[in-house]
Formats: C-alpha cells, sequence, structure tokens
DNA sequence: GTCTATAATTCGATAGAC
DNA sequence: GTCTATCGAATTATAGAC
C-alpha cells in the first residue's frame, strides 16, 4: 500500500519518540520502532538515513516555557513548578531527553542545548546578570529534572504518592528562591 | 596463569563497576568488562552465572549517610548536602545507580530499595512520623540526585562550573527545609 | 514507496579441552 | 582456573527487485 512520504515519515517519528521515551537511546531499536509504526524497517532508514539522525528528528523540543514576565515576581516559583509538572504530562518530551540523556552523549548535548536555549533566557529578564541568570537556571534543572526522575523514571514510592499540588507546595519555595532569592554567600 | 578466585572476582568486580558507571546497563557488555579485567569473559560468567547477577553483585551499595543525630539540628541540610557531595567522588555508587536505573528496570529497583533502606530511617529520627519521613526522603533525594544528574551526567555547563562550596550554599536550605522545615498545606 | 534478502557485527551464553 | 570454539539471537545498515 502505497503512502505519501509525509504520513509514513509522521508515524516513524511518533513510534520513535515513544520508544525513546520508554526505552532509552540503546533498546529503542529501529526494528521496534519500525513495528510500532507498521512499517518495514528500511523505511526508517531510507528517511532518515541512520539512528543518529532519527534521534535528532524525534528530539527537537519547544519546552514552551510560560512568560514569567507576565506573573507577578512572588509567583513565579509555583509558575514554573506548576508547568513542569503539566509538561510532564503532555507528550513524551521530558523524559526523552532524561532516558536517552544519560546513556548518550548526543542525546545529553541535546538535553543541554535545550535547557539552555529555553530555561535560560527566560531567567535572564528575572535576574539581569546573564552569568547568573545560567546558574540559577541549572538549579532550576537541578530540582525539576531530579523530581521527574524520582516521580516518573525512579518511581520511588513517596515520589509517586505524592499528589500534584504536594508536589507544587514543597517544590515553590525552591524554585522561587532559585530564581529570585538572594545569592548566598559560599565560605 | 593460576589466580586465587578471590582475586578475579574481585578484579571483575571493580571493572563491572567501572563500567556500570560510564556506560548505564545495555552498553557495559560482558565482554568489555572481561576485557578491562584482564581475563577471559567466560570467567564473567563462571564466576556470576549470568548479567543480572553480575550487576546484582557489583551494585550492592552502603551510601554511608551520617548520623543527623549528632548534628545540630539546623545544619542538617549543609551536612547531608556536604556528604553527598563527597560521595559522589569517593566512588562510583551513585553513579552506577543512577546510570543504569534509568534504562533497566532491575536497577531501578535496586535504586528504590537503597534510598528506601538508608535515607529513609535516617529522617525518621528527625521527623517523628514515618510517613512525613518517607515523603521528605524523596524530596532530599529529587533535589541531590537531580543536581548530581546535571553536574555529573548530563554536565551542563553552569553546573559543573560551580564550585562545591557553591552547591552547598544553594542546596542547603532546600534541603534543611525538606529535613525539618513546616510541612506546606497544597491548595 | 515498499519490501526481501542479506551483509557485517556484536551480544549473552554454553560446551568442553586442558 | 583458564581458555578456545561456537551457537543462536539480535542489531545497524546496504543492495536491489517490484
Amino acid at each position: 500500500m502505497r503512502r505519501p512520504a509525509e504520513v509514513t515519515k509522521a508515524a516513524i517519528l511518533a513510534a520513535a519518540r515513544e520508544r525513546f521515551a520508554t526505552d532509552g537511546y540503546e533498546k529503542a531499536t529501529i526494528r521496534a520502532i519500525a513495528a510500532d509504526a507498521n512499517i518495514d524497517p528500511s523505511m526508517v532508514m531510507r528517511y532518515f538515513g541512520n539512528k543518529d539522525r532519527l534521534f535528532a528528528a524525534a528530539a527537537e523540543f519547544d519546552l514552551d516555557l510560560p512568560d514569567l514576565n507576565a506573573t507577578p515576581r512572588d509567583q513565579v516559583g509555583t509558575a514554573l513548578v506548576r508547568h513542569f509538572l503539566t509538561r510532564w504530562q503532555v507528550d513524551d518530551a521530558l523524559q526523552i531527553l532524561l532516558r536517552t540523556g544519560v546513556t548518550n552523549e548526543a542525546a545529553a548535548e541535546r538535553t543541554r542545548v535545550v535547557f539552555a536555549a529555553q530555561l535560560g533566557p527566560l531567567i535572564i529578564h528575572l535576574v539581569g546578570d546573564p552569568g547568573q541568570a545560567q546558574t540559577r537556571a541549572a538549579l532550576v534543572a537541578s530540582q525539576m529534572l531530579g523530581m521527574a526522575l524520582c516521580r516518573y523514571i525512579l518511581r520511588f514510592p513517596p515520589a509517586v504518592a505524592m499528589s500534584d499540588d504536594e508536589v507544587i507546595a514543597w517544590l515553590s519555595p525552591t524554585i522561587q528562591n532559585y530564581l529570585t532569592g538572594e545569592r548566598p554567600d559560599p565560605h
């Protein structure tokens, strides 16, 4: 049966995202992806060349972060935590970046770029100093990715048991501090 | 050349830990581990049966957490952050748990057990209520593992650039709050 | 666009000689 | 204890017919 290239390509990408999200880079095989998309494995090669380029195409993400300038300064923490929490459930973006970035260098680089390009600039407006902003972005990323890791990847029972509101209540002050808190002096 | 079983076994375990730490579960092949240990791959099978059991033997960890009862209550945050930071540099334990737990279910289970058995009880003494303690332990784990992830695994430039003292200065108040802070009410 | 066939590797695991 | 040889399965990737 003959399908237009766009349809087949989209089906492959959708299947690839699912596999990368649940299996990580190594275990997500081209054969399994092709089977999920109901096409021949050779079609994947035809459209994307090799596995690396398939991943590159499947891991093009927009975190779609909210405009923190539009929210009151004392509520940016809550806003960002809430966004990341819902973001996790909207699609597989964060799950893919986490599962693949841990064992594959190209995927790690992709994760670095996504966060640096999208989270960094968001915070510059809040802080002013660009150098400070990058540090604060890393702190925010560490807490948000860490919670995602414990809750959705490693599935720590107490982290899974927490309600979304509980997570928001606990993490918001932390993120708020990383975003707008006074810079602590190390000694 | 004939070596005592204990020596060979120890060499295999050391090589296995290194490989699991840097490559994750799937990419850490028995052949590569054997090569690192300068022995034949079949020896690995002889001593450990299969790859699963090799991992189980290599991932038996003691986080060696400090006794928080011996430290002033307002300094437990700093103490724990400092411990995790040095812990990361002492050996490959945390790196193994992170790199393998993300893509391998048995490894994830191991990570859950290690944290539940060693971090949980530590916090019970601080909180009293066991249910609360598990939640707080998960929060602590989320921030500590998240920072380790960004700094050592994904290697976010700003996270790598931070000094140990900077990390301690930023994370200590967060961990202190997760350990001893008032429980926020979600709404 | 779709598929078969297959090359070239690589992996975990086994059998058995010494 | 140590090694060779090898099996069976799975992988990425290519060539080419239709």
